[in-house]
DNA sequence: CACCCCATGTAATGAGTTACATGATTTT
DNA sequence: AAAATCATGTAACTCATTACATGGGGTG
């Protein structure tokens, strides 16, 4: 089974997925523009979203047909396929594995799971956050590992710096989780 | 002035400048492993780290010479240029410029700072912490100007939380600078 | 004699960015 | 008549990841 490596290609797969399933590249370029709630959080040039509808439709997510719709310029319509779907859907209820990734991944999941369906919204925030518990007890592990070891000072204060950090963000992390669930 | 990318070249730089401005790959590269203190916040293989090396004696920040020393194998020893080390000079004192910079670039700058002069990263830390300050008043002049505005009520819920997030990772941040300060 | 350490790379792959190419039609 | 909108891409470039290639010397 393949997995997408970049978010950008759930958000077009969402964003089909809202539309019976169907769209063109220029209809969907308009969502990752400067004035869209997805281009808050995901810039996507036309270049980018042309090659990733190509590279889902040779991975089996996505069809396409062309069409000629009148006077105007002909458009290569994707549709969603049942893997496409499964996919996304797969995608929409799994949290993030990494805290970097709330930013950009989470967000994304969070914007199609509120449209899509509100408990399964509730569902992805609630098991982020667990996530997040997870990663922040690693890390307070991880801290009092650091002050038994045997590192000298001046590399040990700077590890303690950068769990600090860590810690700090993803503590932040879950307590907006907790406010937006 | 070429900038560098990447915070890697920098932290190269870094260790050259410590060891008295010189130094060969296969040294370099221990100080990117699992149990270096660099290498909690920046992984770099071997592959990329002789890339980076090429790279900037291109640019013109090291230079190298072969060395054979007795029976073991040669190594090409680097030797920080004038050019190079006023570069790292400049990157060490400059703040990052995004959120984002703050778990990677930031870190590498500060581990360095606070290796070389402790009055440098005092600094280096009061400046990050005006600039996080910064951005947070202008997520919050979004934030109001987000509830003016005549956006549908559906997108505007999702760019609040996206603002929410920010404003909460920016606080963070700002928590721990004080910290550290 | 096997294995790890020293030491430096190349090759293949793929992901992302920016800019440009093309050409019709509708609006100003 | 000019400019914006519709519509789809290619080309050139940079960046990073992974795995592999090479080969001598010391250690168990």
């Amino acid at each position: 089974m393949a997995r997408a490596t970049s978010p950008a290609e759930y958000a077009i797969l969402g964003l089909l997925a809202e539309h019976d399933g169907a769209g063109h590249g220029y209809d969907l370029a308009r969502n990752f523009g400067d004035d869209a709630p997805i281009g808050e959080v995901l810039r996507l040039e036309p270049g980018m979203l042309y090659h990733h509808l190509k590279k889902m439709e040779r991975t089996g997510w996505v069809e396409s047909t062309l069409e000629q719709p009148g006077p105007r310029p002909p458009r290569q319509v994707y549709r969603l396929t049942e893997a496409g779907l499964h996919e996304l859907e797969r995608w929409l209820a799994a949290p993030v594995t990494h805290t970097r990734e709330i930013r950009l991944d989470f967000l994304v999941k969070l914007y199609f799971a509120r449209r899509s369906d509100p408990t399964l919204a509730a569902r992805l925030v609630r098991d982020q956050r667990d996530a997040c518990r997870t990663w922040e007890a690693r890390l307070l592990e991880r801290m009092t590992a650091l002050e038994a070891s045997d590192e000298p000072e001046t590399d040990r204060a700077f590890t303690r710096t950068v769990l600090e950090l860590r810690l700090a963000q993803t503590r932040a992390a879950i307590d907006w989780l907790d406010g937006i669930g």
